[in-house]
RNA sequence: GCCCCCAUCGUCUAGCGGCCUAGGACACCGGCCUUUCACGCCGGCAGCACGGGUUCGAAUCCCGUUGGGGGUGCCA
């Protein structure tokens, strides 16, 4: 039985491209779903790719996504024998000819090249269109057409799952590939394009594409993953956010939908969000820890303190880097006042009374969620006023904010004692105003 | 200009000739729940670009129009 094998060739010119990223997975997804192999491919041709940096940030995000390959990679940089070689036989053959110290593939004047691509069905081109390309530079260095022909053949790839901007370059790697002797071609599957909300392909200079600029904002690889496999491809069975094991199991070729696709943060947001609310607290709590660490009170963190009000904002969390702003109130000595909070709820009557009587009764009771939760809903009672309304002043004085984890809960989280000193210390900002 | 490709709700998609008065998800808008926010639940808005065919029957097949995109380097 013919197993298949798949390459995932980037060009090493900086962090991983969002669009490549998906390429990858979707490389990685057909031959993990057929049992097949998997080859990184460092296409570094051009002398100014082959710096270390560069390569190394590929094989960090790829490893980030758990995305991984059989066998070691191959640098083209590496290969330049069997390229040279490869433009001799051309040569030799008469399929090329020398100009201007390049060599130039003599493409024929008549006739068509034509594949049947697993995404796009057939695709023509009359060869009367494409012009006699470079396929040696004057620098005696290989081109991209070259070492792409070449490896394919060379390295048995059976299929070659790439972008869509690579569809006109397809004819010229299966003149090249016949042209060195070869009579079968592997499948092609030219994926649909990233695009952005004007409906253009994802650039790095208008666009947000380094992969890692989403691992920085808290998106967590599993999400990742699962959106981009949502990009051209969708479930027969709709359901869209599932285990990748399940995704490679369902993954086809000939699934992948031909039009482009929208790069959409915001649906990215909402299931890395549901990623989040299907770790346990334990999880959720580790996957905070480096956005927790970068912050500026991380030095008064208390771990035992971090694992019990952790969970407290993990529901309320979509992306990590939403997560310390939730918390800083319980790492800070006081909490940092947001002003327009502040003036909304404060400058009422029934504030500084709701205060008042809050530190005169969070005093005596038992310390328990329950307790103060009765206490405050009694203080309500006393001023006609609804648990919700009566909780605001307490909530500003304690956090700072008029939105966050649930009150009560964090009151006792935080201690009977930094409460009181919190409303006291509210309670003076509103006399002195 | 030339070549190639694409066309289902705002967005991502399901649909591969009858199951479609087109399903799901995100977003948006209501409501419920509720200590804020969120989560959850319920409901709503919204789409087969257009015109011709083919067929008993078309979102599904064919042709054209329109619109959009990609490519046109001795980059990859």
């Amino acid at each position: 039985m013919s197993t298949s094998r798949l390459r995932f060739a980037p060009a090493p010119t900086g962090s991983l491209h969002i669009g490549s990223a998906r390429t990858a997975l979707f490389n990685w997804l057909y031959a993990r779903h057929t049992g097949g192999e998997l080859v990184l491919r460092i296409e570094d041709t051009n002398a100014e790719l082959t710096r270390p940096e560069l390569i190394d940030n590929i094989y960090r995000s790829l490893e980030w996504l758990q995305i991984d390959f059989d066998g070691a990679p191959v640098r083209q940089s590496e290969r330049t024998d069997l390229y040279n070689d490869a433009v001799e036989q051309w040569l030799a053959d008469d399929f090329a000819y020398v100009d201007e110290g390049a060599v130039r593939f003599r493409v024929p004047d008549r006739g068509t090249t034509a594949w049947e691509d697993l995404v796009r069905g057939t695709v023509v081109f009359e060869n009367q269109h494409i012009e006699d390309f470079v396929v040696r530079r004057s620098d005696g260095t290989a081109t991209f057409f070259t070492a792409n022909a070449v490896d394919d053949l060379d390295l048995g790839i059976t299929h070659v799952v790439r972008g869509e901007d690579m569809v006109n370059v397809t004819p010229k790697v299966i003149m090249l590939r016949r042209a060195l002797g070869a009579t079968d071609v592997p499948e092609f599957a030219h994926l649909p394009l990233i695009v952005n909300e004007q409906r253009k392909k994802l650039s790095k200079r208008r666009d947000d594409v380094a992969l890692e600029n989403y691992r920085d904002r808290g998106i967590v690889a599993p999400a990742m993953i699962n959106y981009l496999a949502l990009l051209g491809w969708g479930p027969p069975d709709d359901i869209e956010i599932r285990p990748v094991g399940e995704i490679v199991e369902l993954f086809e070729l000939g699934d992948v939908n031909p039009s482009s696709a929208m790069f959409d943060a915001k649906k990215l947001d909402a299931i890395n969000g549901e990623y989040l609310r299907a770790m346990n607290p334990q999880e959720f709590c580790q996957a905070l820890e480096p956005w927790i660490g970068q912050q500026t009170w991380s030095d008064s963190i208390d771990p035992t303190q971090l694992q019990r009000v952790a969970p407290l904002i993990q529901e309320r969390t979509r992306v990590l880097s939403e997560g310390p702003p939730q918390l800083d109130f319980f790492f800070l000595n006081m909490p940092e006042i947001d002003q327009s909070a502040w003036d909304k709820v404060m400058l009422s009557d029934e504030a500084g009374l709701i205060l008042e009587a809050a530190s005169a009764v969070l005093g005596e009771i038992n310390w328990e969620v329950d307790a103060l939760h009765d206490a405050l809903r009694s203080i309500g009672d006393t001023y006609q006023m609804k648990l919700g309304k009566a909780q605001a002043p307490v909530r500003i004085a304690v956090t700072g904010r008029s939105v966050g984890p649930p009150l009560f809960e964090s009151m006792h989280a935080l201690g009977r004692e930094a409460v009181l000193a919190r409303i006291g210390a509210a309670q003076e900002m509103l006399a002195d105003e």
